[in-house]
DNA sequence: ATCGATGCAAAATTTTTGCACCATG
DNA sequence: CATGGTGCAAAAATTTTGCATCGAT
């Protein structure tokens, strides 16, 4: 049993939010697979209806419990850094895939600095960045 | 007239497609105003059909002339750094109101290197940054 | 026991597609 | 004048809603 969910349930009950099925699999799916589409996470949890699964996820949304990430033409879901370490993502121009791009304390703290000099208190921030992976940079010749 | 208008026509001669009516107007109503959603973008073109749009957005995106935005729940359009500055977004959770971050070459530079640690070519990128602004961070005491 | 949450069915909204016709280069 | 692009109409896909019932606290 995953101590996330445990933090969850907790964070359930301090929101004052019932724990219920569709809660529980939305949350172990997103655990489970890292990022799923609103079509795969309805996929993921059969024994549950697609509109329970659309309200679990807005809620879920404004508890700031996962958030959303454009992919190109689609977007897709995740949990929050409260969940999961805190990273961004390299997609891949050429082959399409999505890979890490784990924290780093050097551009965060640039980046709030930034803000500050701006007068925000930054909270929160994504960073999702396009190109060329390992494998694809040899295939385009310009 | 727009000069930036006059780059547009360029890029799509180049890229061998029409210059048409449904294309200069979704550009012309991008670049008077900053970011649009599709309804807004249907509204602002009221002149053309609905699926022409689309159809205009996906190529302005497939030749990365415009992007996606994610706002919250939503998503937006618009013009790629060839045709406005280079620039982030910065919304506030508790005014909603969006603010632009200007780029900042020292945090692009990080970043590029990050991203090039791992084998990858960055070639764009997007920063999104959550928080309070100036005008809301006393009204929360935590 | 009481609300909050769910399932179901239906509506609303958003996006995509096929095809005949028109217009740009 | 040849394609590539458009409008129109319709289909498909996605998201939202109302309401009766169920179940977590």
């Amino acid at each position: 049993m995953y101590p996330q969910l445990k933090k969850f349930e907790t964070a359930m009950k301090q929101s004052k939010h019932h724990l219920t099925g569709p809660r529980k699999t939305v949350f172990s799916a997103l655990l489970e697979n890292d990022t799923l589409s609103m079509a795969e996470l309805v996929r993921a949890c059969p024994e549950f209806d697609r509109a329970s699964i659309y309200r679990t996820v807005q809620l879920l949304e404004e508890l700031g419990i996962i958030h959303r990430l454009q992919m190109g033409w689609k977007y897709q879901w995740e949990l929050s850094d409260d969940y999961h370490d805190h990273h961004h993502h390299m997609s891949c121009d050429r082959c399409g895939r999505v890979f890490r791009l784990s924290g780093n304390k050097v551009l965060e703290n640039k980046l709030r600095e930034a803000t500050a000099t701006l007068g925000f208190q930054m909270r929160n921030h994504q960073l999702e960045v396009q190109g060329l992976c390992d494998r694809c940079q040899p295939k385009i010749k310009t």
